[in-house]
DNA sequence: TCGTTTGTTGATTGACGAGTCAATTAATGC
DNA sequence: GCATTAATTGACTCGTCAATCAACAAACGA
């Protein structure tokens, strides 16, 4: 009962680091299995089939990421604090490496088969514009909509981008806060 | 001899039909050989292996790019016109179907796992960003690399966010273009 | 007409992967 | 200790798929 746990969470991150580095979905259970050191047959005990192994990942990373970015959001203390601070948590170190960011490319791509994967995308989606807008709307952002959409392709962009060839995440994080900062200096609304 | 343009182009078109709409490269060489009205046989019979017809329906969406993009061009008078121009191609209808959209993020995970892929794409990507570079600079934008990296990154986001949930052409090209206007009023380089 | 090249396929092979299952081993409570 | 339940696996099934091949058809040139 206890072992449940600790053995579907070796899996999903077995699952994530087996993704991450073939770089595509045709990983196989056996070698997710293999490589969190139990046989496949385990994995189809806790997880049913190969999609809920693969939805446990996506929702692991998730996870992680909602973890970082409320842990940013509670050391903001302005709104524009609190945009950077998602803005950032988006590129921090666990989110941007290169296996990370494969995984994710990934489940977009996973996302257009499998509507619970499709699901979860969605909700992060629009957990991120809705905090995106809530601040925006703080700081009298002309049409915090629009704001928000292109922050949001921006930082999917610049994972597909990352993915391909390595570039830091520094560059990355500088690039969408130079958009935000002329956002909020922009002509304000009335 | 005619015949095998005809028969490579028919593989070809099949191929990223069936891609588009599986919305993944788990596509089969018979599912792909099926649609094209032909056996399995004959398609590796013309490519050698499925990979080869991969790269081959990558080459034919990137060449068709190609073509829109200098169609564009082509019309274009000051270097304003030419931004847009490339900002455009990359939404027109051809590009934005949602298989063909579904194809490109496929491809971007083959890329992952195909060097060969790989390089396509680095190439696409390169023109793209020295076509943006070269008129940016005409138009004396304060650091114009930056700029061609947002605007292409902004691009690649907005494919993806299409993939999972249609949202239109124009709202995406209105978008990048805000993006674009701001950057040409922005305060000019010394 | 016949021989050669080009186009095309059905049948087959060999490998591999998802998912099942019966059987084994380790805990756990009594 | 013993019985029951949880954890775990090896061996197996069934299907599928990439790739091959031998054979057939059609066009073509001499």
């Amino acid at each position: 009962m206890r072992v449940e746990a600790t053995r579907r969470d070796q899996l999903v991150r077995a699952a994530i680091e087996e993704i991450g580095n073939a770089g595509s979905a045709s990983v196989t259970v056996s070698q997710i299995a293999k490589r969190a050191g139990v046989s496949s047959a385990l994995a189809f005990h806790y997880f049913g089939d190969k999609e809920q192994l693969f939805l446990g990942a996506m929702r692991h990373i998730l996870r992680e990421y909602q973890k970082e970015v409320r842990r940013r959001l509670a050391a903001a203390e302005t709104p524009a604090d609190r945009l950077h601070a998602v803005v950032r948590a988006s590129f921090a170190p666990s989110n941007f490496e290169s296996r990370v960011v494969s995984a994710w490319l990934v489940f977009y791509v996973t996302a257009q088969q499998s509507s619970d994967a499709a699901n979860l995308l969605r909700v992060y989606r629009r957990r991120l514009r809705s905090t995106l807008i809530h601040d925006l709307r703080k700081l009298r952002v002309s049409d915090p909509f629009a704001v928000a959409e292109s922050i949001g392709a921006l930082i999917d962009g610049l994972y597909i981008r990352h993915a391909l060839s390595a570039q830091d995440a520094a560059a990355a994080t500088a690039l969408v806060e130079r958009h935000l900062e002329q956002a909020i200096a922009a002509p304000n609304q009335g």
